[in-house]
DNA sequence: CATGAATGAGAATTCATTCAT
DNA sequence: AATGAATGAATTCTCATTCAT
């Protein structure tokens, strides 16, 4: 279970024509769902190769191991992750800052739906292995970064810590999308949104409590 | 790092005396460490036996399984967390309602901290595994519903869904927690209180914004 | 040693090519050689691994474990059987009467000795398990059906009871078989046909005592 | 799994006070509670020594290990059934004969009945391991040469082979005796005895066939 | 005598990875 | 490019037997 280097030169740097990207697309949408129904540790090559409805033999002809499927699945989650924290924008007290906020919330909730198989498998398998919980560190990283931005703009009479209050943040946002996905809850999405916004508006951004409904 | 009673359900049910209870104890201490070594996939029957300084033959003799020794650890941290959300005060938008916060705030850190490895363990095995995750969700839902009691106690004018603002509460502090314990930030713990419970405070319980420093 | 067909249920049902018919063979065939050699229970995955000089893991491959195997073994030994106690003509009291008797006994002791490893394992695990067991009281049954038709056949005057009669039958002829087979007695083949033909066709059907040499 | 030497000098032979002799007692009997069960495989000491409700260690006490403990069980059974081979008379073609041979048919299965869990354990245990096969090869010998005596006895006019017939004999009395005992079928015993009887005094002895009813 | 505890060799099983076609 | 087959190291688990109190 190495990283590495180990053995079969694998694949994915070869030049692939028409058939072999349907495989590898066969291959990476089986692991999502794989991923999904048993969790990455216990998720075997053998169930990978079963739903893609391939054998083990192409499995390797593409990946050198599970790992390395896992992280090309996780470098497309990776790349929109950082993109998104990117593209948070200015956030005041004022109602427009909460309009900010709540869209930009509303595209992280819409994110993390679309990729949640991948990025429950990559909360689970960050202990232990340090290359794969780097990537998600840098990740997190990049969102506690941007919210940091954001609130040192504020005028100085916040009390907050804004490196503690970003991560406080980035910890609701993210553990709050986990339990969404994982219990079926029905909470109703703008509701949500809605409280949301405000408490983060209003705990950290100074933003004054106002009536949605 | 102990922990209380209850402790292990050894496979078949006996009556231990002083020597077996030891035997027990240092297993469970033994997968404790363990546990947080190499986390509870990674883990091995035999490197807990190993740190025990006691035979494989042993191991199944308190436990049907690494499976089963986990739950023992987990009932004793599902308990404590259990007795902690029952512990929580009214919270009032006022000075009084802010320590009531920041005090609870603290223990649950406290408590965190404590059995970290095995609510890292808990994390990492809780997908897939129907049983163990039913154990975590009641527990998150002792705290949710704790939490949800208090903000129903404010007067009408909160705009926020009780249920939400509850659950939005949880994940935070959680996944916060986990932050901490995990990377090692060199967070102060004094600010830490500060910031998270003014947060909280001012966004979910109308608290207002004061300086703490 | 071979055994016709039907053969194994890999433990996940594939189809197999060549290759694999030719080591699903081997496996039988080796299990065979090693439940003689040592008996049912006694008889490790290892043993037959090595005698089929394949690998451990190959094992799994085709069966979930050594009982498996042991029913795809039984399976043909069942079917055979079934055929045999079908094929049973009508046993008068005459001289055609005792040939067709001797006939079918002949029959039975060349089956009996052919898959005596695989019936010796049987009757060595039937204790316990059900479901060999019950294989194995169906496999009786036929017999026993078999010969009842046979005996309620003759005219009236009979005093037995044609179940008792018929089981008792079988019982002998089992049970000497089971003799011949594993205490090496230096019967001869001929001599021992006649004896119990005679025994039963006399004693059963009948027929009057006759000098066979 | 050695039979001869190994480690403890277990008991048996020493002086045994009351307490020592209810305490062998009952394993004794917890065993064939155990046999009947599970069959002599599949026992476990463990399972043994919770029916006797004692411990692992007594177990040790009284017995060198599974087979000493079956050995000891043995003795009864192989006495009693030498002791019901020598008691075997005279049997000739006459009603008198058929009595005889009844009556110690009766005798048979009364005794097969008494002690079927052992016999059953005897028939699983005695493929591969020589000492024990050799101790039920004894007593079906002593069968054997009793039958054998009786049947020379017959006016020469018998076409029949004495040592085969005999082992015939042995080997329907045996199993259907076993098939009685393993499976509940609601055979008649009366019923049962006059049926083999008169097979075995008409096939064998010579007799004329006689309605019972 | 009795017992609970400990031991460790041996057996079963899984699964990532390589191989031959 | 694809695939079925094979491999074996790594693990888990069992249970007869010994030990210390």
């Amino acid at each position: 279970m190495t990283s590495t280097t180990s053995g079969g030169a694998p694949a994915q740097e070869r030049k692939l024509r028409t058939q072999g990207r349907k495989t590898l697309r066969k291959l990476l949408d089986a692991a999502i769902i794989v991923f999904e129904r048993r969790g990455y540790h216990a998720a075997r090559v053998d169930d990978i190769v079963k739903v893609a409805k391939t054998s083990h033999g192409t499995f390797y002809l593409y990946f050198a191991n599970k790992e390395d499927l896992f992280r090309a699945l996780l470098a497309d989650v990776s790349d929109e992750m950082t993109a998104l924290s990117e593209s948070l924008g200015d956030i005041g007290p004022t109602r427009a800052g909460y309009d900010e906020l709540r869209t930009w919330l509303a595209s992280f909730f819409a994110l993390y739906h679309r990729y949640h198989p991948v990025i429950r498998a990559w909360t689970e398998s960050e202990v232990g292995d340090s290359e794969l919980g780097e990537l998600g560190v840098s990740v997190l990283s990049g969102f506690t970064r941007a919210l940091m931005r954001r609130i040192r703009h504020l005028e100085a009479g916040s009390a907050l810590d804004p490196a503690i209050a970003a991560m406080a943040m980035v910890a609701m946002i993210e553990r709050f999308s986990y339990y969404v996905e994982s219990r079926d809850m029905g909470v109703d999405r703008e509701e949500m949104l809605d409280t949301l916004t405000t408490i983060l508006h209003v705990g950290v951004f100074g933003g004054a409590r106002r009536r949605t409904k």
